[in-house]
DNA sequence: TATTGTTATACTCTATAACTATA
DNA sequence: TATAGTTATAGAGTATAACAATA
């Protein structure tokens, strides 16, 4: 028998295939009840309001650089930023420098969805939030930070 | 001026927004990617492996019953349910004390199915894991966790 | 020739409404 | 009447392939 040794530090690359069940299972269940819950007033997509955040953010990217930012082909972005456009919030230009690119910008428009957006469209979420400790949204912080490393990567 | 004070305690109210809007962001990301990036010798959708997932924990289970589980309407269980019974990896039976209800159960071919594949489904996403430490992994669990009571509540 | 974006088309997943069988 | 599930149908979101314009 061997001599009673410290507890090992726990071996954390054994979970991993276990976490990474959970996490998957967790992000699918959550998305969609993400897709359901959001507001009724408010007619953008989830795809959309990410790429107006994007915009928000950024002022002006190339359709490009947006569909590979939210990570769908430059058809469905196409679509996302013409649907933007007719509602006012987005407008199109032709590149300068490469006329063959579309530099999309935010609308004052866009601008004051996203504001007033933000503040309602998670309040779904940060209701289910609430009450959650300090720790807990800790974690929570980390983990949204990994998997947006992960889903950019 | 104020007498210098303790640090206040950080009030983790003030965070939820913030948290709630980049949980909400990075979910939507990641699932997409996990949608790319499934295993092409698998034809099961993810959606269908986490009903074949629940089967294999729970034996037999009533149609409405995955259907509430995975927070689908019962025609869309009815469509994952009847691609999976072609497949072989499920069979249907009629309820016995109450006829109308369908009993859904798992096959051995289901059970090798969800063996193998919970092998190789989370490859990518553990793959992905490696390299973080047991902090982060247990992050996630506990970020995983919340997100399921969200999601399921 | 290679790249940026668009158009045409089709597929997957999901929902609602109407229906059947059973309770 | 109410409930469990199915069928019919439609909509949202995404993809691939073929194309146009520009580099």
């Amino acid at each position: 028998m061997p001599t009673a040794q410290p507890v090992p530090a726990p071996d954390a690359t054994s979970d991993i295939p276990e976490v990474a069940s959970v996490l998957r299972t967790s992000v699918m269940r959550m998305r969609r009840r993400l897709a359901n819950e959001r507001h009724p007033d408010n007619d953008l997509s989830l795809g959309s309001m990410a790429v107006l955040g994007a915009l928000y953010a950024n002022d002006e990217m190339t359709l490009g650089a947006l569909a590979g930012r939210e990570r769908v082909q430059p058809p469905s972005m196409t679509r996302m930023v013409n649907f933007l456009e007719e509602g006012g919030y987005v407008v199109r230009r032709q590149g300068e420098t490469d006329r063959r690119q579309v530099l999309v910008s935010i609308t004052s428009k866009g601008r004051r969805t996203v504001r007033k957006d933000r503040l309602s469209r998670d309040a779904w979420l940060a209701q289910q939030l609430v009450g959650l400790d300090a720790d807990e949204l800790a974690a929570i912080r980390t983990a949204a930070s990994i998997m947006e490393r992960i889903a950019t990567s």
